[in-house]
DNA sequence: AGATTCTCCCAAAGCGCTTTGGCTTTTCGG
DNA sequence: CCGAAAAGCCAAAGCGCTTTGGGAGAATCT
């Protein structure tokens, strides 16, 4: 340790520079001070031999091998949660994926033993990965649930479900019978859920999900646009449409326009909206009316909870279950 | 090491493990199998103590402390990149920073030894930390350029002048005359790379650029929106607009729509693409006419940059520069 | 004043690897 | 069949920290 170039001993500049009181106030501030001059910082892999704890959460993030798809949400969600990690002096790293390694890529940071825990994303329903990570010893935390894995574990996650019964109820009392849904895969939990929410409104009102007006796919601009397409082209078209993404309300957008149909007044529109710092849906007046709940808070939740469980092992699991704004906008009145 | 309970030394395993000749293949081979078996990866942070490497590179990614604004390029770029970290066996870690502490937090990791190269982003012009890294000693690799640097660092870039000077050209071809630009900020390297583009293509004409004709800012969708209606409003309004990106793009779609105007026919667009999985603009039939260029490209060329240069950091800089396609879409015309 | 407790500090061990230097066998040329 | 080189292995040092077990001197108690 270079600092021990003021005649102290390793043992303690580290008590100093670590809070622990076996040493005077007057050489603690000596050793600070020096270390501050000296731009010193504690080896951080020789300080996690020592100690065998990394200070580094790993986000695994599974990039879908068939589109290769990024999630746009992941950005805002790692700044949220790059708060948290950065108050508590942690660092953060990021593994991709395929969908093949996923269990060897946990088990090698695990081995490596270059995190103290994971933030799980995009699970899936039965996703095989909650049970796995649960034998394996690592804490994490999952963005979102996995419908069908029983056990108990943490997570963090937006009620998709009441938010698209919530946004369907609204389109029904607005007089619209023919509801669409463009869903995200339906393989992924947040999917399932939203079409769980999406058929229960329905049911509520006597209403029968009539499968042709249901669509599952990636979120992407171009998936809207021509699902929306698809939609317009049937026999009784929906009045009504559901979008599991603003990405998707986008190309909904650019297919109704380009039928000339209006937004709004022709059909109607409610998306999902993670309030994305590049999409602003409109701060004061939204373009869509949307079910809105912020993936940055949902990051920022995720890491604060992660760093508990990594703090205290032993607790039991934790969760948090965020409620989406209904937020009216344009994009929504009554069924024509 | 765990792997000693075959009745090996560590010395025996470690070289049997790292490919060294000093064991017979008999004994790597018995290695080799036992690690298989017991799931045995060697301990990173042990590791990188005894080797000094740590086997990771960091991406320091500036968040604008003004719009805490995550640009949305990002993802991809880190999905390109990390194919050539997963391939060489390296990790990538993270960190976001205000403007303020950047220069503490490139010295925090170097410090701290938890990197072995960065990657920059979002470089602006005169942009201060190339210099300071410069001296800093640590490998790293800019993704842009930082107009007014002089020295000598490894980049990957796109020719943002030529792109933006083939797009004005293109559109003064068909008869353009009033030709606006919506920019992103032009602190930022690129967005002042483009601006020259789009003004030397106007004076290569004859022609020159209207201070009221060319807006810079923040490149979200409101914002595209926001400055297409300024320009609508105006007494000359323009016949085409440059945009600097897919998402302004679609706010200035939104505002032509608005405005009774046909994309293409009334008001011709050109915008700059990253080829954004999730935005792709149509793969056969484009909905923008573009300039394309993969981001998802340049993370894979930076990161392998990044890579030969942490293997042998004596070589001089490097550089690829990235020609940009222009792709003609539907939302091109001759001016009415 | 002597016994006892604090207060500060230090030496040394240990975290799990790599690497240097050395030692014992084989192997092989003459 | 002998000596030298090559092959295959090991013990131990060291990477930069934390942490355990003392130990010297100052402060407090009796």
């Amino acid at each position: 340790m270079l600092a021990a170039h003021l005649g102290l001993s390793q043992t303690t500049v580290s008590r100093a520079l670590n809070g622990y009181p076996e040493v005077s106030e007057a050489t603690r501030q000596r050793v600070c001070d020096a270390a501050q001059a000296l731009n010193y910082r504690p080896n951080a892999r020789a300080k996690g031999l020592a100690t065998g704890r990394a200070m580094a959460v790993g986000h695994v993030i599974p990039v879908s091998t068939q589109h290769e798809m990024v999630n746009p949400v992941f950005g805002d969600f790692i700044a949220g949660a790059s708060q948290a990690y950065l108050a508590a002096g942690y660092d953060m790293t990021l593994s991709m994926t395929g969908d093949e390694d996923e269990a060897d890529n946990y088990r090698r940071l695990k081995a490596k033993g270059d995190v103290d825990g994971l933030i799980v994303h995009g699970p899936r329903i039965n996703d095989g990965r909650i049970p796995f990570l649960q034998g394996l010893g690592l804490p994490f935390v999952v963005h979102g649930r996995a419908s069908g894995i029983a056990s108990d574990y943490s997570w963090v996650d937006m009620n998709n479900v009441s938010a698209f019964r919530r946004a369907t109820s609204f389109l029904i009392d607005l007089g619209h019978r023919r509801i669409a849904l463009i869903n995200g895969l339906e393989t992924m939990d947040f999917a399932h859920r939203r079409r769980i929410g999406f058929e229960e409104a329905l049911a509520d009102r006597g209403l029968v999900p009539a499968p042709a007006l249901m669509h599952s796919g990636e979120m992407t601009e171009s998936y809207g646009y021509t699902a929306m397409c698809h939609l317009l082209a049937l026999d009784d078209a929906p009045t009504a449409v559901l979008s599991s993404s603003s990405i998707i309300a986008i190309g909904i957008r650019r297919a109704l326009h380009e039928a000339g149909l209006t937004l709004g007044r022709d059909v109607s529109v409610i998306t999902h909206d993670d309030d994305l710092t590049y999409l602003s849906n409109g701060r004061d007046v939204p373009i869509f009316t949307a079910v809105r709940s912020s993936v940055r808070e949902a990051g920022r939740i995720a890491a604060e909870m992660l760093l508990r469980h990594i703090a205290a092992p032993q607790t039991a699991p934790e969760s948090h279950l965020l409620e989406a704004q209904l937020i009216i906008g344009g994009s929504t009145g009554p069924a024509p």
